[in-house]
DNA sequence: TAAACATTGTTATTTTTGTAACATTGTTTA
DNA sequence: TAAACAATGTTACAAAAATAACAATGTTTA
């Protein structure tokens, strides 16, 4: 009986993980994939992608904490509830490889990442609306040092105008349209009451923000250049609510 | 030449929108399409689709505010920046049609819309860890009424524990599983330090809790019969920074 | 009444997203 | 060295979601 033994061909140097490109041997061995920086510009990630890879990297970097160099897909997987190939995927997809088959370098992981995610000087932010949540959000992010800086606040209440909250300057929101301007802000996180909602919105789109993550449960309509990204807490409550009383009538 | 002209076949009384079945003139005239509890217990619906039914509630107790009765899918579609066609799609998936060509009956709707999200005798809901984020979250809550009911929080600091605040007490954690039992919660809001966010999940999972509404930026990992929804803020934020970065180097 | 129109209801198609299957290749082990 | 193994990388398939196309029917208008 013939037995096919496996014929390796092995070009080292070529198929190392620093390089920009990755070569098999094919007709030609022309470059078929190429990684990092290049591909990241051109191809269009999905924007559950883009979602993924935000949270791989929290992850990843609490790896790196606990002293840990290297990574395997389903261990990634595992710490997120989703599916070793997912993680691959999605991997695939921002243009990375490794030769390794001990699982990804952790570092490089986060640096692959870093250059799809952020953008080279930073980009500024801003909170409209230093209610509860307001203050949450500006907390929370204040922690972190990352490519997004909290660099504003800003309220109509005079008690909290001028003030220091949070570690951030509040601001009147009359003087919206030149710090942004000034400060260069071009996200703002939107967390005023409903009723104001619509028209700050507005506000921010002639000041030239060009991204609103909406927190206010009032839809916005805003221009599209303009990125919004909306997120309604009540929607999601109700989602659970359904979901279990689902399961309770089923079982 | 010859010109089909329409054929009207008008079955009056049976084609009215309050019945439990609609007619057509099909070969024997059976009963087609069921419409409410009896559709809305039986088909699963998509989880987008549940999350704009609760969106188009707000949107439709809004209308009816301002003196609307009727409503056009078009409409609806317009403020929550939907197409025409995907609200039309929802409301058939809940199984409710009108006769109507002049809109939806509003009241009608959100009846409907009530029979598919609420459950009949209300749902209890816990906020888990009473920060900033808590107590907007309560805040919001209190001031509506719906069958959603958050009947208690829970905190560790002493200095919030057996206080009122938000107008709801505010429980030692320790109490978790007996005033999850006597109260009947099913649902809990985690909003609690990152820290302690898995270990809190698990007592919420061993006291009963049916749902998780999870805030904490740590992704949780809960027996399967427990209901865990994710939101996470920082996510959100970088997803609007990439695409903003994105849409600036396209142009 | 009949034609034009507007709106709803439904099916078909496309797009997006996730999963599965499998090929490839480094690593270990006898 | 070669076989078994384990991990990654990729393509093919499936499921979910959105959109488009169109059918059905109430309303308006001449």
């Amino acid at each position: 009986m013939l037995k096919a033994t496996r014929v390796r061909v092995v070009l080292s140097g070529l198929y190392s993980p620093g390089n920009n490109f990755l070569f098999a041997p094919g007709p030609d061995c022309a470059p078929i994939i190429m990684i990092n920086q290049i591909t990241a510009n051109k191809v269009r990630l999905p924007g559950k992608t883009i979602e993924r890879l935000s949270q791989y990297r929290r992850i990843l970097l609490n790896c790196l904490d606990s002293g840990k160099t290297h990574i395997y897909s389903h261990e990634l997987a595992g710490m997120l509830n989703l599916t070793a190939v997912q993680v691959r995927r999605d991997i695939m997809l921002m243009g990375y490889s490794t030769s390794l088959k001990k699982g990804y370098d952790i570092n490089e992981l986060i640096g692959v990442i870093g250059t799809i995610l952020d953008s080279k000087k930073g980009q500024n932010v801003a909170v409209i609306g230093v209610g509860n949540l307001g203050r949450a959000i500006t907390g929370y992010f204040m922690g972190k040092r990352s490519k997004l800086n909290i660099v504003a606040t800003f309220d109509t209440d005079p008690s909290k105008v001028n003030r220091v909250i949070s570690g951030v300057n509040c601001h009147p929101v009359w003087q919206l349209p030149e710090l942004v301007r000034e400060l260069n802000i071009s996200i703002a996180i939107l967390t005023v009451p409903p009723d104001h909602a619509a028209s700050v919105a507005e506000a921010l789109v002639i000041a030239g923000i060009k991204g609103i993550l909406n927190f206010t449960s009032v839809p916005l309509n805003v221009s599209s250049n303009v990125y919004l990204e909306e997120y309604d807490m009540i929607t999601s409550l109700e989602k659970v609510a359904y979901f279990v009383k689902k399961n309770h009538t089923v079982s």
